[in-house]
RNA sequence: GAGCUCGUAGCUCAGUCGGUAGAGCAACGCACUUUUAAUGCGUGGGUCCUGGGUUCGAUUCCCAGCGAGCUCACCA
């Protein structure tokens, strides 16, 4: 065994002699089972509130199994606090009630033991709901010691690699992952009761393909073949949605090999779903519901609170502007005045733009010398200057790129990116995106450029993306043929040919919408989570070094 | 990938303007039959993240590395 220190070496030499102990006294060392009556849980509902005289009057018998988290020897007698899914319940153990042989294995116990005890339910002087030992059962040992019983377990690193300590001494990290199963709970119950289908699609697939991202590649050994774990199950079902499953949704695990920060992990949970006969205005409304409903199921109410700010998730609180709209409306005026739709015309008009909004900014910040020789501002401070040059920086960079070439859309999305997104609070759906960034949506019918497509955005984040899925076979392959030029170009995001793909739409897709949501995310607005791994359990981390060692 | 911050007992933390370290909880022993952050008395426990450098002397200062958090970049 690996011990992490000779204290925790010699504990668990103490533990070993007292489970030794506790064997001699008639335990098993590690039974098997334990017959419970009823859960702490069941217990707090039931009697929480009943008077001690009916207690007295009654005696209720119960037989309850929990993990030691508090222990007060007191002579012969003593007390201990049992927690079980997330709920305490005290038990009193006395000499004269339970005899001999079990008052000795009470002495044995340690914080963090299992045990099973039976007795009556009574409150102590001061109130406290109580059982009355009569008879107690050893069921596991703590080798190992606790963390703090005031703090628990506070450093961040240790409460994401052992998060068996974080769940039972942070009880609001317990919390955080019983809503998250509410969560997933809802979703389903909403589509469920809606006609949909839950299916799953292939995790490892010969083309990664349904999103502009890295993939994870692995091997089959047998079929001597190249994998990617998916980054999307987007074309999967939409195949799914040719083979006449109008409504389906999955909810699962997408990988993708990027970074990591506050809002990415390596593998999030995402859930898909796809309607035939729906477009993008039918899953807006959709959406609006599915949030509002999954968070009066998860908390109870509409309303959470994200970042100190509290943000109502109900469906007549929604905004929905177009992208460019955004964008006017929620314009930095430390950039001068906002892009008027003629500035959104072309690449030229729009480069144009963008060099006065970099030039009003740098007039009006003449304190700020940009470093000798070069184009870009150092800013050294932290915070708003800082962040402000950086996207003065970004825009220079942009203005540049659209007399290379860069196309318009794209310049107007990595805008919105800059000066929109951080900045949506309340839920926001924004929608006619460029086509150049959305290769497998619909165009409107009146404008090629722009696609039926939306993303909505709550906290300051994007939370889910939806559009009107692309069902034109000789469109989408010349849509993979562009993507494959970008590629080309160095782009090693952009989409894969997937010609299966395509055929499945020449057997005809009808007009379906289609929508991702991020699960993680959603999760951290419910539960009020700044950090995408404080909703996953067990967040990729870098290997620590005594694991190493013990390798 | 960059910047900032952090790494001291099992846990939560303090501290050393450079002279090899403390507290509370936990652990161990004793007392205590309604306690609840139980209490009282006593005891043990540290490669001060790792490796270099400066120095008579480094846990402290400097450099590099490892790990983490945050911000940025990347990224739907």
């Amino acid at each position: 065994m690996h011990f992490e220190s000779e204290f925790e070496r010699e504990l668990f030499a103490l533990r070993q002699d007292k489970l030794r102990q506790i064997e001699a006294l008639g335990q098993a060392k590690y039974p098997n089972q334990f017959a419970f009556t009823h859960t702490i849980p069941d217990i707090r509902s039931k009697w929480n509130e009943t008077a001690s005289e009916t207690l007295e009057a009654e005696k209720p018998q119960v037989a309850i199994a929990g993990r030691i988290l508090a222990i007060r020897a007191q002579g012969k007698a003593g007390f201990a606090s049992l927690q079980q899914e997330g709920q305490r319940l005290q038990i009193y153990v006395r000499l004269d009630a339970v005899g001999e042989q079990a008052f000795a294995l009470y002495k044995l116990l340690d914080l963090g033991d299992h045990i099973g005890v039976t007795g009556y339910l009574f409150r102590t002087r001061t109130g406290e709901l109580t059982v009355h030992v009569e008879s107690l059962k050893f069921l596991a040992k703590a080798m190992l010691t606790l963390p703090e019983k005031f703090h628990g377990l506070s450093d961040v690193e240790m409460r994401y690699r052992q998060r068996y300590v974080d769940l039972f001494t942070n009880l609001d990290s317990r919390e955080v992952f019983v809503k998250r199963a509410k969560v997933l709970k809802a979703v389903r119950q909403f589509f469920d009761t809606r006609g949909y289908l839950e299916v799953e699609t292939p995790m490892m697939q010969p083309i990664a393909g349904g999103a502009a991202a890295r993939p994870f590649k692995t091997h089959h050994n047998t079929l001597d073949m190249d994998l990617f774990l998916r980054i999307a199950p987007e074309l999967y079902l939409k195949r799914l949605v040719v083979g006449g499953l109008d409504r389906v949704y999955e909810i699962n695990r997408n990988f993708r090999n990027e970074g990591i920060s506050t809002q990415h992990n390596p593998e999030f949970t995402m859930l898909e779903f796809y309607q035939a006969y729906a477009n993008y205005k039918d899953l807006m409304k959709l959406t609006k519901e599915l949030i509002a409903f999954v968070a009066q199921e998860v908390n109870g109410t509409t309303k959470t609170i994200f970042n100190g700010v509290e943000i109502d998730l109900a469906v007549k609180q929604w905004q929905e502007l177009t992208m460019r709209e955004a964008i006017q409306v929620r314009w930095d005026n430390r950039f001068g005045q906002p892009p008027s739709a003629i500035d959104f015309l072309t690449s030229a008009s729009f480069a144009d733009f963008l060099g006065r909004a970099v030039e009003y900014w740098d007039s009006s910040r003449a304190d700020l010398k940009p470093i000798k020789g070069a184009l870009l501002y150092n800013v050294p401070d932290d915070g708003e200057d800082r962040l402000i040059a950086a996207i003065r920086n970004e825009f220079l960079i942009l203005q540049g790129d659209l007399n290379k070439g860069l196309s318009l859309g794209k310049a107007i999305y990595t805008v919105f990116e800059d000066i929109v997104e951080p900045n949506l609070t309340r839920p926001t759906i924004i929608y006619d995106y460029p086509t150049v960034v959305s290769p497998l949506s619909k165009a409107k019918p009146d404008d090629p450029e722009h696609v039926e497509r939306f993303e909505f955005f709550i906290g300051g984040f994007e939370v889910g993306n939806a559009f009107s899925e692309l069902n034109d076979p000789v469109e989408q392959h010349k849509r993979f043929e562009d993507q494959l030029a970008e590629r080309g170009r160095g782009d090693d995001e952009a989409h894969q040919m997937d010609e299966d793909y395509v055929r499945a739409l020449s057997y005809g897709l009808p007009p379906t919408g289609g929508e991702g949501i991020g699960i993680d995310r959603l999760t951290m607005l419910l539960t009020g989570s700044k950090s995408i791994r404080d909703v996953i359990l067990f967040p990729l981390m870098r290997s620590a070094k005594n694991v190493e060692q013990a390798q």
